[in-house]
DNA sequence: GCATGCGTTCCGCAGTGTGAAATGGTACGT
DNA sequence: ACGTACCATTTCACACTGCGGAACGCATGC
C-alpha cells in the first residue's frame, strides 16, 4: 500500500504540521514530545515552514502556530490569534527601528489582554510580560486608547461590566464625568497614556510602579476597533511629549499596517 | 533574512501544497507548470502528502486536491468534494472486490452529477464518464434511488424544477402517478434501477443504449440523503436480480461506510 | 551558588532527493 | 488503422542534503 516512493523529510515535516494542527500554540519541546522527531530537525522544519508562511512564530514567547493557511471557524480566540499573527512582523520591524518594545492588546471581557509583545526583542530589558496577561481597561494606555475610539455601544458594554466589578481599580467606571474627560483627552492627543496621576490601588500596588511610560493607539478598522498597540520606555529617558513627538507617527503607521494586513488575511 | 538552516525538500513540498491551495483540483501537469518543479519530484511529493492524508486523489480523473486539513466555509461545491473525498477509498475497495465499477453522484439542481467513479479502475473497460457529467433524475438508477429516500420536501423541490423543464426526458415529472409507482418499487427493492422500459428520448437517443445495467443506493445520513452510489455491469453478463443478489449487500455496506466517514470528517 | 530545562548551534556521516531520459498509456487527428 | 502528441510514471547514477548526538547559551528555580 505504501509502494511508490515517498520523501521522508517531507513526511516528517507534515507530521510536525499535523501535530501543530492538533495542538496549536506549541513550544518546540511540546512538538518534540508529540512527534518524537529530534529537536534540531523540528527546528529546521519550523524554520522552513515559517519561511513559507505556513507556520508563524509568536514573538512574545517563541511558540509556534499554523499560519493563515486554514481559516477555520472564526471563534473569538482564533480571531485574536489572527490579529496577533498579522501584527508580529510589523511590531518586529517597529522594534528594530525604534528599539523600544511594543505590545499588542485585545479586549477580553472585564480586562484587556496581551496577545503579542516585542519586549523580549528590545535591547532594553524591560520586565517580561506574559502572553495572556490581563491589563486594566481604565488605567492603561491601551485600554483608554481602545475605549476612546471604539463604537459607543461597545464602550457602554465594557463600562457596564466594570461597574459590576468590586475591584478598587474599576471604581472609575462609576464616575462618567472624570472618565469622559480622560477619553476626550485621548482623542485630542491621538494616543492613550497611563493614568498614573490618579493614586489608589492599581492591582494592589502603587499605580505603574515599573518606572515606564507608555503611549497607545487603537487598531481602527472602519468603525470597529480590533485592539490596541503601545510602545514602552523608561520614564527617566524621555517625557511623554518628547517621545510622542519622535515616535507617534511610526506607531500609528504600524497600527494602520496591522489593520490592512488583517483585512487582507480575512478576505479570502 | 533567510539565515537559519532550511530543509529544501520540505520547502518544495510546501510550495506544491500552496499551489494546490491556490488552484484546487489540479493535475500533475498543472502543478508542474505552476511550481516549476520537475514532474517526478511533484509525483513523489504528492505521494507523500497523500500517504499523510494531506492531499487526496480523485479516482475518476486522477486529479489532486487538498484533504480534510482545512474545513473552510462549507459551500455547496466544497461539501460535495468532501463527500467525494470520503467516498474514494471506499469505492476503490469495492471495485477491487467486485471488479465492476461504481459512481458517486450528488444532486445538482435539475440533474445529478458524477463526483467520483472507479470506471477507470475496473478491469472491464466500460465507457469513461467524466467528473461533473450530468445525469438525469428520473431515468437513472442513482436519481430514483435518491428521490425515493430523500425528504418529501426536497423531492417536491426537485420535481417542481423538472416540471418547468422543456426537455422531453423530464416529462415524467408531470405524471405523479407513474412516478410514485416507480419510487415505491425502489423502496420495496431497496435499490434504484434505470428506467429503460419507458421508450422515448433519453438525451435524444434510445434510453441507455450503452448495454449496461445499474443498481443504485442512496447515501442516507439520518433523514438527509447526501447522494447516491451505483454499480454498473454489462447487460449480457447478469440479470439485475442475479447481480443484486450477489452484490447489493456490499453496495449498501459501502454507502453506510461513506456516510459515517463523512460524519467523522465534518465533526471536527 | 548549583541544578534543571529548553532553545539553538555544530559537525561528520549516511543515505536520501534529484532530474534527464526512457517507458507506458490514452486521446486526438487524418 | 496508423501516427502523433501529450501526460503520467518509472528508472538510475550522482551530488549533496538532512540527520541526530553532543556541546553551548541562557533562562528560571531551588
Amino acid at each position: 500500500m505504501s509502494g511508490p516512493k515517498v520523501i521522508k523529510s517531507l513526511e516528517r515535516g507534515l507530521r510536525v504540521l499535523q501535530a501543530l494542527q492538533m495542538q496549536p500554540d506549541s513550544s518546540l519541546q511540546e512538538l518534540y514530545l508529540l512527534t518524537g522527531i529530534s529537536k534540531p530537525s523540528i527546528l529546521r522544519i519550523l524554520h522552513t515552514c515559517a519561511r513559507s508562511g505556513i507556520v508563524t512564530r509568536r514573538l512574545g514567547d517563541g511558540r509556534y502556530r499554523i499560519g493563515a493557511m486554514l481559516s477555520h471557524a472564526p471563534s473569538r480566540r482564533e480571531h485574536h490569534d489572527r490579529i496577533a499573527e498579522a501584527a508580529a512582523p510589523i511590531l518586529e520591524r517597529l522594534c528594530e527601528r525604534v528599539s523600544w518594545p511594543s505590545d499588542l492588546m485585545v479586549p477580553a471581557g472585564d480586562h484587556m489582554q496581551i496577545r503579542e509583545t516585542t519586549r523580549a526583542r528590545s535591547p532594553f530589558l524591560l520586565q517580561q510580560e506574559r502572553i495572556g496577561l490581563p491589563v486594566n481597561w481604565l488605567w492603561s494606555a491601551v485600554g483608554t486608547a481602545y475605549l476612546a475610539y471604539c463604537p459607543t455601544k461597545e464602550r457602554q458594554r465594557v463600562l457596564d461590566l466594570l461597574r459590576k466589578s468590586s475591584r478598587p481599580e474599576d471604581r472609575l467606571a462609576r464616575e462618567p464625568g472624570r472618565l469622559n474627560v480622560i477619553l476626550d483627552e485621548v482623542r485630542e492627543r491621538g494616543y492613550g497614556i497611563r493614568n498614573s496621576m490618579h493614586s489608589g490601588g492599581y492591582y494592589g500596588g502603587p499605580p505603574h510602579s515599573d518606572g515606564l511610560f507608555s503611549i497607545a493607539v487603537p487598531l481602527r478598522d472602519g468603525p470597529r476597533v480590533l485592539g490596541a498597540i503601545n510602545m514602552l520606555w523608561l520614564k527617566k529617558a524621555f517625557s511623554i511629549e518628547a517621545f510622542a513627538a519622535h515616535h507617534l507617527a511610526e506607531l500609528q503607521n504600524a497600527a494602520a499596517e496591522i489593520v490592512s494586513s488583517v483585512q487582507r488575511r480575512t478576505k479570502r
